[in-house]
DNA sequence: GCACTGTATTTCGTTGCCGAAGTTTCGGCA
DNA sequence: TGCCGAAACTTCGGCAACGAAATACAGTGC
């Protein structure tokens, strides 16, 4: 397995992203070919993972926005707030509102005003959303699992461990402020972040 | 670099998404930490990143969107047709006829019906959509490199040494079907994934 | 008690994206 | 030549996400 990474260029087999990068070398040759080939590879496997989701909960009735909602409430215990969710989904406020009520016309989730404190709302996982959220919980770990599946444990502890590095830096809003530069707005593109 | 692997766990800086997978081990045992936690990061990062470039971009007049046409657009050498981009932008026929109208609004390109093949339409950046390109350029390509800056030029190239095996997974439509299980259509999610 | 500031959620209007259907053109084949 | 399936692009209808503003409430200071 590792082994791999001790091919020959000409003999490693190349994906799409190797393509891509190449055909950009010539127009931006300042770009470093692995910075852009990891940030394209992470874009493109999102994507696919989105897509395989999708139509993977389509077999149960549910779309992919629909999934990731009952699977953050899930993740909560099945009780949480709008704004708990806002932050797991990395979702616009009125985004949750939307989709909450689509959930509830279908009997996934009720909201009930919370009885503490009034402006919040207590959004609940019923029993229907539950038994969905289950039944479409496997096909989707699947494919992650799959590709994933084709690195060794060590290395996909590797994988993790360098994106992590990555992500603090994307966390740290900002790492040199120089002061000298007023920095235009990087209030909620930044803060929001974390949530 | 994998000096770093070494730290007692106590002592290594934690990110967002590790809490997030802490929080999911007690309702999702059998899940591997790793896989979940490569997975979410990519995803935050790239959404991060679009983020940034959303606002980035912004100084120069220009929404996320035109930019990514616009570049894409340049990729080709400034000249492409709908279908060109469709692929490279992973996009639906019809959204590219939007984008290419709001930037041919601008006078950022031209749309011309070729010439010897009169289904196709050719497309081409102007001066000013080359100019608008560039000056938003730099810009983008900075937040990729500052983030992917904290790895080592070795570890930048693990890192995407280790995302192109895990690609190459994703472009193989079905690399064992068991079919004992008559795995619902993977039609178009799949296949539409080259383009 | 009352104004004030901050937080939680919803409403509203706009926008971009997508799937599906439609139109024109191409290429092959009789 | 004339037909027919496939390809390239557009139009259409609908949906979900977003930003901004509105609403409702909490907590604080006076």
């Amino acid at each position: 397995m590792t082994r791999a990474t001790h091919r020959t260029a000409a003999e490693r087999p190349r994906d799409w992203t190797d393509g891509h990068v190449e055909r950009w070398r010539p127009v931006l040759p300042h770009l470093d070919p692995d910075v852009e080939g990891a940030v394209t590879r992470m874009s493109k496997l999102t994507r696919h993972l989105g897509r395989v989701r999708e139509q993977g909960v389509a077999d149960y009735g549910l779309q992919k926005h629909e999934f990731d909602t009952l699977h953050g409430l899930a993740g909560r215990g099945g009780r949480a707030t709008p704004s708990d969710l806002r932050a797991d989904l990395n979702l616009a406020p009125a985004s949750v509102t939307g989709r909450l009520e689509a959930l509830e016309r279908r009997g996934f989730v009720v909201r009930t005003p919370s009885s503490d404190d009034r402006r919040r709302v207590d959004v609940e996982l019923t029993e229907a959303g539950r038994l969905a959220w289950r039944r479409a919980l496997d096909v989707v770990g699947h494919e992650e699992q799959r590709l994933l599946g084709v690195l060794t444990p060590v290395e996909r502890r590797q994988l993790s461990d360098l994106l992590r590095r990555v992500l603090l830096a994307a966390e740290q809003p900002v790492p040199e402020a120089p002061a000298d530069r007023p920095r235009p707005r990087t209030d909620r593109a930044e803060t929001g972040w974390h949530g």
